[in-house]
DNA sequence: CTGAAAGCGCTTACAG
DNA sequence: CTGAAAGCGCTTACAG
């Protein structure tokens, strides 16, 4: 049988509530008490029933990460993020993917989203792109009352997030793309749903016009992140006469901009002497390919982390702050100065 | 505040009992009052309280996916099976990942184990490998009790498994090789830890004799299935003179193939041209690198699907039983017939 | 077919 | 500093 607390607290000669006071830090317990029904528990390999504390406190002890089809490299660094932190405070997380895409009205959301959250029995919900970004879902986590926090780039709704300036960072690149001598430089956009896809094009246009280059239309493709689209993407900005095409391709994440070194593989256009090509996201994805990609170090892993602490700090006053973390420009063989 | 059961039974006018029997679908109810109190539990919104019903069943309504460093297109296949099935059970999956590689003894390695599991309220456990294969991990798992289920190719200490024939389909790929003409064949050996790294490479080395061509020493190389050790793997079987490097690398996993294929780009040798290049899992990985990875479809979606299945069966006899999923060779750009 | 009582293993609120 | 009682929201075992 399972060690409960009453079996602690007879062999140490106290009550049960001694055993909890002690169990759970609270004051009012003689050192020497202490002491012992410490000992006591250790002997006994004693560790509390979750339910029945659970049931108790009305409190789960459990935190709960929803996404959204994401690609694994990305999901993958923010669960291990939020999973230390969930460690650090003895919680548990628990993985809640959702599929919106298919969802075409806002009523429907909402009630894909109900039929998750509905029995989801947890103390705190972490959001990913671009669930972060739906009215639907935030209406229901609002409706529900379920404590949240979103890894997005902006604040929303007053809730608290973690995020990281992504116009900044594209701005970034893009000028470090322009101090390389490239000025046809073609891009690739993200998923219209997710806000750091606008503010990445927001960044690249912005470092465009400051350098005084013009931003063509045609070296302008419309993508969703993922592989595919990436794919698709790069035919288009690459299926061109040699002297139209871009000398340098910024897809806003690294699943395309592996794309983007795909198709011109298949294109024969070597990269990076004829094209270099960089992307957003550093995921483990940007190591594994050749070249290495050169991309944006976005703390995705610190973003799992701090979400999660934010989720499971005993103050509840967690309403609307928000925290930008840093990003890192990372250089690598799939970007070279224009000859 | 939340609807609980009492809610219901009051505004339907039975007991608690009748509506627990109801939303458990047990026997014994009219079927006029059924219907009755389900109208009721769906006007009032009522979702049962876990913890309530766990602290009186003794169940968690949790699974636990366990694992130690796998590649993150690996795992978030296994994790994505894994969770589909515990939807369908009315269950949901806690993710615990566990470090068990810098444990230096088998004690070292009991105390890590039961450091994550002594606090782990569920009701069953996914290993994934190398965990699935490690004797301590296994040795605690009993000791506690823990129901399990090992995603592995062999059967082992009369726990369930769920995995594929590596052997064969390591044979098979090799076969496939020897079929375009290739002789000369690199191996890069994956974990020793894993039980299906030695299986990949028996798969391979019976596949040669059969063939009548010799597994010459030099052509074998040892990894890890990280990226890192597959580069070093590389380095080691192409730094030789051309004639004595090998014309195709049979990888053990897509990972390490990945990182052949970096090397061969690093030292301008053009795949699939001058080197057919493949490898293992056919993880998403496989196609966002170019060119394409030949490699070995695993059911890694169903194996997750399939092992979660078994652990929230109601059966408790769960002894033993083993199941070997199907695999495919796909055939991709990496690889092209001897010249 | 239905329900009242007891209990799962904790914590909260109170008394001493 | 310590403990006895009540209660969290369900299910199990029993009675009718």
């Amino acid at each position: 049988m399972k060690v409960t607390i009453t079996d602690v607290a007879k062999k140490a000669g106290v009550s049960i509530k001694t055993v909890s006071r002690v169990l759970n830090n609270e004051p009012n317990v003689a050192e020497k008490t202490r002491e012992h029904v410490k000992a006591i528990a250790d002997e006994l390999r004693y560790f509390p029933n979750l339910a029945a504390r659970g049931l108790a406190t009305s409190k789960s002890f459990l935190i709960a990460l929803i996404y959204d089809n994401p690609t694994p490299n990305y999901i993958s660094l923010i669960q291990r993020g939020a999973i230390e932190a969930c460690r650090e405070a003895r919680y548990h997380l628990v993985v809640e993917p959702m599929s919106l895409v298919g969802a075409a009205s806002y009523d429907e959301k909402v009630k894909l989203t109900r039929e998750v959250l509905d029995r989801l029995p947890v103390d705190g919900v972490i959001l990913t792109p671009p669930l972060s970004d739906d009215k639907a879902v935030l209406a229901v986590l609002k409706e529900l009352g379920v404590k949240s926090v979103r890894i997005a780039p902006k604040n929303e709704m007053a809730l608290p997030c973690v995020g990281m300036d992504d116009e900044t960072a594209a701005y970034e690149m893009t000028q470090f793309l322009l101090s390389k001598g490239h000025e046809r430089i073609g891009f690739i956009q993200g998923h219209v749903d997710h806000s750091s896809a606008g503010l990445r094009y927001a960044g690249f246009a912005r470092a465009m016009r400051t350098a005084g280059v013009d931003v063509v239309d045609d070296l302008v493709a419309q993508g969703d992140f993922s592989y595919e689209s990436g794919v698709q993407a790069a035919r288009e900005l690459l299926s061109v006469p040699q002297e139209a095409r871009p000398t340098a391709i910024f897809a806003s994440n690294d699943d395309m901009a592996a794309a983007v070194i795909s198709v011109a593989g298949q294109m024969g256009i070597d990269v990076p002497c004829s094209l270099s090509v960089c992307g957003f996201d550093d995921t483990p994805l940007a190591r594994v390919i050749w070249p290495a990609l050169t991309t944006v170090k976005q703390p995705i892993y610190k973003m799992g982390y701090q979400a999660t602490k934010e989720l499971v700090r005993k103050a509840d006053d967690l309403s609307g702050n928000s925290q930008i973390l840093d990003f890192e420009i990372k250089v690598r063989g799939s970007v070279t100065a224009l000859k």
